[in-house]
DNA sequence: ATATAACCAACTAATCTTGTAGGTATTAAA
DNA sequence: TTTAATACCTACAAGATTAGTTGGTTATAT
């Protein structure tokens, strides 16, 4: 029941977007220098972030990430489900729970992981990326 | 982020064994039946049930395994800590995060996953063995 | 043109989870 | 006292996931 790896990469790098104060992009290169990630998985992080329009980016020579909306209009619960994926503490309240077979009428274990995944939403929501800067 | 298997398939015999009103213990060989799930495996769940004082056994032609306490003074984190390990959302939160480097001074990521783990923790307590019965 | 950047896909290495195999020790009951 | 059923133990193996690498291409400011 941990958070991996390229959730707290992903968050590091977006925590540096969120202090750059630069007119130019931040690039995975000096993201990659400063935290001492490899710049290749790097960019499989930002696949994830780019696609969950979180960061967006500038081809070329000056290019770079940048935020995408404000560190203030971006949550952590968002960050975090681009990187690791969809929450779900257990499959049964997975969103794909439907291909595993948990049909067992009025599971009242079901309802504690249900209340479970809703807290760790509703917290991880609470916290804006400008809270981490 | 999910909690594994052995999470999952340890719940369900201490469900088992919260439901059980004879006067013997219930057997691996018993629950593995009613469970589908391969008895060896369970004797590596009941192994770590048991030296965290969640149930306790008895040897022999009739012996088998039974509740350490009521179901209702049994927590369900108590059993998924049992199971899966000390509760960690992130290294930086976790029991052993002295051996890992998070030297960083007033890190505020930190204090968002000290919440989180503080608020997962929390509602897991709440329900006990006998909510789920 | 050239250098620097994002972007892409496939592969490899490492780690963790899940499960198996083969045995010993204990004890109630025949 | 034998037998059958049980817990208990350790090492191994298979499978899945995570982490990271390699070798490219495409785009763009200088």
């Amino acid at each position: 029941m941990m958070f991996t790896t390229k959730t707290e990469y992903g968050l590091r790098a977006m925590v540096m977007l969120a202090k750059n104060k630069d007119s130019q992009p931040l690039s995975l290169t000096q993201i990659a220098k400063a935290t001492h990630i490899s710049q290749a998985y790097l960019e499989q992080l930002f696949a994830k972030l780019k696609s969950n329009n979180l960061v967006k980016s500038s081809k070329g020579s000056t290019g770079g990430y940048v935020l995408y909306r404000p560190a203030k209009k971006i949550n952590i619960f968002e960050i975090v489900e681009a990187l690791d994926g969809p929450m779900a503490v257990f499959y049964c309240v997975s969103k794909e729970s439907n291909k595993i077979a948990c049909s067992v009428k009025g599971c009242l274990t079901k309802k504690v992981w249900e209340e479970l995944q809703k807290n760790i939403i509703k917290t991880l929501r609470k916290f804006s990326l400008a809270d981490l800067v």
